[in-house]
DNA sequence: CGGCAAACCTGCGAGC
DNA sequence: TGCTCGCAGGTTTGCC
């Protein structure tokens, strides 16, 4: 489900809710999610106070006081919902609890269970297994037309395809790879390494621009996700493309509209006028 | 390396 | 009303 808006939108949420809380009890409702999880993972939490959160790519990452974290992936319908009180009955597909010092309580909640939770007790998060081969930040500084060219040079893939390659750029899936092609005019199924100096230098602004009016939307709500207090994102109402087949397109007038197709088994929606 | 399909899961809407 | 089918914001694996 969530990219890299929704992410930041949890995160933000969360941080109002976790940051500076003690853990008093955790409960492990089930034996995994999309991997088992950490050995004694209620055991460790408990007692541990919770620093600060931060996000890399659509990972979020609680940090505890003593230099440790807890990695949290969502997949595609996971959550983390604040708010739920102490006596309400569990609901389906509720499988950690976490209950704070000022009696808050957080639940991560994912239907479908392709989301992830991992505890490492090592400082350098930036050298775990699942964050070592992650690209940048595409709203971070390190983000430029030129480094981006670097990072899909020889490549032979689609566009499309190529940005959804979080070793390539962190965050981007499925709705923001069509959204930011669309504002950059680029078609979604051109080799990545066919692109010139002066469509990536459209590219990147685009990308950075959709993210950043999607973070400020409270990011994109389709099917699951919720901000951590329950409350719609709304930048679905923002997509120029994705899930519009059909609809004109919003930037010309073209008579075909906005089309879809099949890249490496998922949607890419484009309007073949505006995007060359 | 590239490309593709399948796998991991549940839920929902469309169509019959 | 109820059933089947296809599809869904992600990532990994295996095969050619």
């Amino acid at each position: 489900m969530p990219e890299l808006p929704e992410v930041e939108t949890v995160r933000l949420g969360l941080e109002q809710a976790m940051a500076g809380r003690l853990l008093l009890r955790v409960l492990q409702r089930r034996p995994d999610l999309r991997r088992p999880f950490p050995p004694r993972f209620e055991a460790r939490l408990t007692g541990r106070r919770i620093d600060s959160l931060s996000r890399r790519a659509k990972y979020l990452a609680l940090h505890l006081d003593d230099g440790a974290a807890v990695l949290v992936h969502l997949g595609m319908s996971g959550r983390m919902l604040v708010g739920r009180q102490s006596n309400e009955p569990f609901g389906a597909h509720d499988h950690v609890v976490f209950d704070l010092d000022d009696g808050g309580r957080v639940v991560f909640n994912d239907a479908r269970r392709f989301g992830l939770i991992d505890l490492t007790e090592t400082a350098l998060l930036s050298e775990h297994p699942l964050l070592r081969d992650i690209g940048p930040e595409p709203l971070g500084d390190a983000f430029t037309p030129t480094v981006l060219a670097g990072r899909i040079a020889g490549k032979s893939s689609a566009i499309k395809i190529v940005l959804l390659d979080q070793t390539v750029v962190a965050g981007i899936g499925n709705i923001y790879a069509s959204e930011a092609l669309y504002r950059s005019g680029i078609d979604p199924t051109r080799s990545a390494h066919s692109l010139k100096p002066r469509e990536i230098d459209k590219l990147v602004p685009a990308i950075q621009s959709v993210l950043t009016e999607a973070i400020a939307a409270g990011g994109s709500s389709l099917r699951d996700h919720r901000r951590p207090d329950g409350e719609l994102g709304y930048f679905q109402h923002g997509f120029k493309v994705y899930d519009r087949e059909g609809e004109p397109c919003p930037d010309c007038t073209c008579r075909e509209g906005i089309r879809r197709l099949v890249q490496g088994g998922r949607s890419t929606f484009y309007c073949a006028k505006k995007q060359r």
